[in-house]
DNA sequence: GCAAAAGTGTTTCCTTTACACCCATGT
DNA sequence: ACATGGGTGTAAAGGAAACACTTTTGC
């Protein structure tokens, strides 16, 4: 029997936090179909390219950013048929979680705030329900993961650590709870000699990303009531 | 631009506890490439056809478990170039839980151990590799969730509840306080009406599966050193 | 009666939560 | 001086771990 052939893409939802507001990279449409609406970097991958080397390919052409230090991490495939109007597409999601970095040059890629992306719904193709998914996988690794750090520069306060937390979940946490389980955490912040007085107030510590990936026990989300946002 | 066209399989990682051990479904090759190594079982998804949709058909067509009451959840999806040498193949990975119902009756498709198979790598293409995912996906998610009793009949005891976690995950656990925290978790269990005997011992309450699907707070595997098996 | 497994009680320990309070800077 | 945020102390609440003990069956 014959095989049939699909068109497969790798489209991304990288995420970052600035300005208050979890911001999502997003690409400005041009043509049909869905012109003018927002859609995901992305696009086909080669003949002879591996999944996360046209993902990071991707990111440097697409999304304008070919730093290295990203975190990149396969989210989920969605292959429905008629997810893309002109033939059938299977595509191949990655979620990656950026610092605040200075957006792509080009004018058509731009971080948008996820939370107006998700209630005005202007984006294109399936993208919505793509970017629903890489949020709330990012919500639920903050909890059992150190990936929260992939939002912050290279070295950060432990507030400004708790912001990520509180703008990605929505929620607000104690800062004084907050600082002993992220400092008590085995490997979660290497502290640094240096202190910085940006925020305000008096000097915090300044600390790098530490070699942990698990966070144990985990740090769970408050639960609904507490939530604002 | 020419769009580059690749054949898409879903492979299924269809777990069962039996015999006291963690077992897959894996298909007995009987032709080149590998010959007579195991395989998961998958297929080319059809043209018209959902990814969901592709591996509820596979799981039928080709491991032999057509009911629907299996829980089903993409896994990953796996696209290295030469990861099939007659031509280039992505796949998305499908994983099931599945109580330990009589296997196939194709003499090619049967439960094997997962320790054989991950030991000693009697798999063909990246079939370990993606193996390895789908167990290590499902020890993490028996921490937060109620999903390992999908691992069970529809009425079970918690006895046989905790045979499921103490197997997928290697380890002892405290029958006692396994206990208390299983029917303290809201909505993880239903209790019925009947017990049974059939464990030896003083009757034990018979259960049904809640509607919950998380587990909050999770139940976290034993740090390492106290592992077994 | 005895073995076996179910299930409860209890104590200890650890983590989280809530919040009082002090510290070190900028203005 | 005082506002601002950083960071520590501490007590209460909650859950997890360890384990003694009672219950209810089969043999």
């Amino acid at each position: 029997m014959s095989v049939p052939r699909l068109a497969v893409t790798v489209d991304l939802v990288v995420l970052t936090v600035r300005e208050q507001r979890l911001c999502a990279l997003m690409w400005r449409r041009d043509r049909a179909p869905y012109d003018e609406a927002w859609s995901l970097p992305g696009g086909f991958i080669q003949l002879d390219e591996d999944l996360p080397v046209a993902a990071s390919r991707l990111m440097a052409e697409r999304a304008g950013l070919a730093d290295v230090r990203i975190h990149l991490e396969q989210l989920a495939t969605y292959g429905y048929p008629d997810r893309d109007p002109r033939q059938r597409v299977v595509s191949v999601a990655y979620l990656g979680l950026a610092p605040d970095l200075p957006a792509s040059s080009r004018a058509q890629v731009l971080w948008t705030a996820v939370d107006d992306l998700i209630h005005h719904d202007r984006a294109a193709f399936d993208h919505r329900r793509i970017l629903c998914d890489g949020v709330e996988r990012a919500r639920a690794k903050l909890e059992y993961t150190s990936l929260a750090a992939a939002f912050c520069p290279p070295e950060f306060t432990v507030a400004e650590l708790r912001r990520v937390y509180e703008i990605v979940w929505g929620t607000v946490l104690d800062p004084r709870n907050f600082h002993r389980k992220v400092t008590g955490a085995d490997r979660f912040l290497v502290p640094t000699e240096r202190t910085t007085t940006r925020d305000g107030g008096r000097p915090a510590r300044l600390y790098g990303r530490g070699d942990a990936e698990q966070l144990r026990p985990p740090m769970l989300r408050p639960p609904p009531e507490r939530r604002v946002g």
